[in-house]
DNA sequence: CGCTAAACGAGACGGTACGTCCTGTCTTAGC
DNA sequence: GCTAAGACAGGACGTACCGTCTCGTTTAGCG
């Protein structure tokens, strides 16, 4: 019988999205590393200790702030009759949630702030990688792909263009999201 | 009319490698963000002055130690008579070194010395990225692959490797380099 | 101050006794300036607003243990047949007293307590200056010495060994205490 | 023959006086525990390094301060013929330096910053209490009086005057400092 | 071959931020 | 209904590095 042994600390959630709001806007603005707890701190009315006390580190704090924005860049694949189209149109919103300002600059973070320490990193790949990777995949199994072939394949069309949106910034062009998602789609065998 | 284009800086070839051998060491076994000045010259047996003198940042001298490293993983894909066997064999290759401990620390060094700094994150695309890219790709025209497809399936491939080198770390297994090659490969008109 | 002796303050007597043990074990083996409200009030069992509630700083805190062991060191002096005999016994009484581990470090505090706050440096001067003082003056004048020199003689030897035992600490020789009060009531004229 | 050994850090002559000289201001218009080494460093127009770089603490950088003050209360005692003369205008001559604003809170910051640190104790007590006693010492020995008795004498003027600085403050009457003195003075044998 | 200017090692400097500790106030859960 | 427990805003601590700035001391290349 669960009895609520850890003692519900009473955190202030006036502090905690006072916090969690100053350090997106300072990301935006500044960048990762430009960010520091004190800037986060001041602009939030909120001691240091504040932040220390509930956050380990300045890497975890920003994982929090991208995952409760993570909805703006993780989509479902649409389940319409036309397996290609539904996974392209998802690959092109993938892309131009990449390519938006906020967008880039969020995934540049994500993978500066997964860097250095290890679990941050894991709630992240939870977060994002592994939701974007498992939609493809499982929309491509429920047409008949089979499930090697369906990994492989959301392998490649998420790293494509995650990676081109990580080396080419906002220069990458959606339609090549498209592209690539038909090249990779085509070898497949599909019902 | 003062010309003299070639200045005759006479900079000390062992310092300069003193401070990169310093650097490297460091940065494998402390990890980028803990990397310091200070420390890179104090363990180079340098004065700070002289880092300053020829680097203007930490990022840029981090982007010369990899650059210099850069050999161990890129490699030509070799052509023999089967398309599909060497690019599959390059992969592998690609995959091996991006999950050896240094080839894992280097690809995150990479990533985060790119991140902050546009003249750096340039540099070291034209030095990583691009020829990986281009290696791929032009191998496939060789065989007559069409421009395009022969640059979505390269982003495809050197995307899916490099992303799952990125998230998975050293977990990720070469062979799965190797079923994600095939199956992007797979999807392509070759000769 | 100190008068409603029986003041029906609805205050723990228990929290009280715990908080003054808990700040004079230490001041005892911290020393005063290491001495934290924090740690009182974790020592004590008691939470912080107990202590601000019926004390108003640090400071005033001290004081209030160091009064509580006044008598350790406040004694009458004797009232023998032989004026000198019974001052010197006093005297070397006192010196003991301030150079035992526990009088000398009771000495700094007390100086260093009343340093910053007028009230609290009133308290402990009536609590100790005063009453060491006015024992010593009081006993000369009954035997016939005048106010002026009594006082003057009083100063002399409390000076002389409350100032001695401060700058030499523990090491200061008892046997010198005596040798100063002989010396300066040598001087007086005495019945 | 001693070889300069010890290398001549090449200090900043310039931060060091700023360094003492806010370190005085401050001390003079906010008192000894209020004094922040931040606020040193910021009135100083210094890094907060500088001033760890060369003092090991707080008390030690007032300790200083103190120091370079000191022959504004420390006088040798005159050397006339009439020796009762020349002692009690050196007594007034100290009771008025340590009855000064400026003198007063000297005394009490000497007396604090001595309290935790055994060095800094050292220091001052060579700076200060010794002088003091020595020069009345010695100057009563000059005058036939046996060794051991001027010091009693030294410690029981010395001593009846600072203490008495330190507990009644600027209200210690001056003439109170020659009435002590004539006092004690008067039970000696001199010439 | 000796002069001279640069590059060098060393490290002090004014600063910024760190992560910790404590202050004094305010809130809440549990006896 | 008190009170211990402890979260909060704030501020100073002492440390680590930053990037700049002298200091002497090599050392290379020209004159």
């Amino acid at each position: 019988m669960a009895v609520a042994v850890t003692a519900p600390r009473r955190r202030s959630e006036k502090s905690r999205r006072a916090i969690v709001t100053a350090t997106r806007e300072l990301l935006l603005d500044r960048g990762f590393d430009k960010l520091t707890i004190e800037a986060v701190a001041a602009r939030a009315g909120v001691g240091k200790q504040t932040i220390y006390r509930w956050w380990p580190s300045r890497h975890a704090l920003v994982a929090d702030v991208i995952l409760e924005d993570a909805d703006r860049i993780l989509r479902p694949v649409a389940s319409g009759t036309d397996v290609t189209a539904d996974v392209c149109a998802w690959a092109v919103e993938l892309a131009a949630a990449l390519t938006t300002a906020r967008g880039n600059a969020m995934l540049r973070f994500l993978t500066t702030a997964g860097m250095e320490h290890p679990d941050t990193a894991a709630r992240l790949n939870a977060g994002f990688s592994t939701p974007l990777h498992d939609s493809l995949r499982s929309r491509l199994v429920a047409h008949g792909c089979d499930e090697e072939a369906a990994r492989d394949a959301a392998d490649a069309i998420v790293g494509g263009i995650v990676y081109a949106a990580l080396t080419e910034g906002r220069a990458f062009p959606r339609r090549r999201a498209e592209s690539i998602t038909r090249t990779v789609i085509g070898g497949l065998r599909l019902t």
